[in-house]
DNA sequence: GAGTGGTCTAGACCACGGT
DNA sequence: CCGTGGTCTAGACCACTCA
């Protein structure tokens, strides 16, 4: 069963992407399109607010709906909320993996308060390398739940870990929470980044739950400076 | 007018700040709150939407409403979707300011697409240094729409541009893009941040939007990698 | 005043999880 | 099966902008 008003989202987003609704003008009246999508004003309404989230949109009372001017952020730059994997992030790109390690472990302490685990729920504990168009891009250092991601292995890390939890464990994301910062490279980077003493490091610390509210991962994951930036969108309902 | 929605999250935002609902306990039903806050049950859960997207709640359809639990990020890490002024960011810290450069200017080819402008549309240009706790903290490079934000001064730039933003000209901020990334020091960052010439810098490119969809500033905030981080809070709504 | 989007309702029905 | 939250409706009324 599928949701109308994401159904009509999806509708709306092509035909912007298409230019059948241009930048800057004016979208036809919610009355309107809810007719033509034979739905109430409400489910319309909700529709246009995820767009508006998205920054596709933006609405003033009064006066109508447009569609946002993109320019600076279609760049070659990552939507922080994006929580799938790399291999969805870079449809275009050859993206491979180098498994650095890979062990089952107990949690330290920390980690049992971020994963509210106890100290005998053990967790994966992989670090992973990720090698776009043959060039390192990223370095993960990641933790699993075990009783949640269930039988890894070296086959499903060396492909996408997201796939596996998406089609094989058919467990959903709900969200997650992330840190972004600089920092300086450790060892571990100048080795496998190609990056020298002096490279500045980006990195995102970030805990994943389910749509049930269950943490289930905590990462980070740190590339060259040069390599990768985030991008947030931000609109504030009015 | 308020709107009932929103004075409904911050009573629920209140209730979870003072344990009135504790850390992962289950809230009364949604048709019991609505009651409660003689609202229909659309116009409660709207409410609770809120406090979802901002993470303090998660729901569990066929179980229930729970206040999720925090830990790791509470930390002193700033919220990247904060659009307000550093004043409101650091209540308990001494802000201060050190204007770099201030001036008023055509906009660049560049710049033009960015904020919609035309090439006689001036900009003021601001570089500023914000001082917290008598230590360099932030490196501003801002470009605001004369058109917008009329009549600065040098005062102003001194205190909060934010704070005059709201309260004198009373426009109110609708959302903004945001792209966060790592680089190396330049020159000015040495010589502003106390930074070395091997200190990594974390920068946000920002363009932020009034209510209306209007753009009314550019800039890039540096800072040094130890000084400051960003998080954001993803919840997939489902 | 005419036309836009925003809020809110009262109630129906559906999807999901647990018993 | 029951109880939870999620979706959707048809319509009312409000707030804002612009001519």
């Amino acid at each position: 069963m599928s949701k109308k008003y994401e159904d009509i989202a999806e509708e709306l987003r092509r035909r912007i992407d298409q230019g059948i609704y241009q930048e800057g003008q004016m979208l036809p009246q919610q009355i309107a399109l809810a007719e033509e999508f034979d739905v109430s004003r409400m489910t319309l309404k909700k529709a246009m607010d995820i767009l508006a989230m998205e920054g596709l949109l933006f609405r003033k009372r009064g006066v109508g709906t447009f569609v946002h001017k993109s320019t600076l952020w279609n760049t070659s730059s990552y939507k922080a909320t994006e929580y799938r994997g790399l291999t969805v992030q870079l449809p275009d790109k050859k993206v491979e993996s180098e498994i650095i390690s890979f062990d089952i472990q107990f949690p330290s302490e920390e980690l049992q308060k971020i994963l509210l685990l106890d100290s005998n729920e053990a967790v994966y504990h992989i670090i992973r390398l990720r090698i776009v168009d043959k060039k390192p891009y990223i370095l993960e250092d990641t933790y699993y739940v075990v009783d949640i991601v269930k039988n890894l292995t070296e086959e499903i890390i060396y492909e996408s870990i997201y796939e596996y939890i998406r089609s094989d464990l058919e467990l959903k994301v709900g969200g997650a929470y992330r840190k972004i910062s600089a920092d300086t490279p450790s060892d571990v980077d100048i080795k496998h980044l190609d990056a020298s003493e002096n490279t500045p490091v980006l990195e995102v610390e970030q805990v994943v739950y389910l749509a049930n509210g269950t943490p289930f991962e905590y990462s980070k994951s740190r590339s060259r400076f040069d390599m990768r930036s985030y991008t947030i969108t931000d609109i504030i309902p009015h």
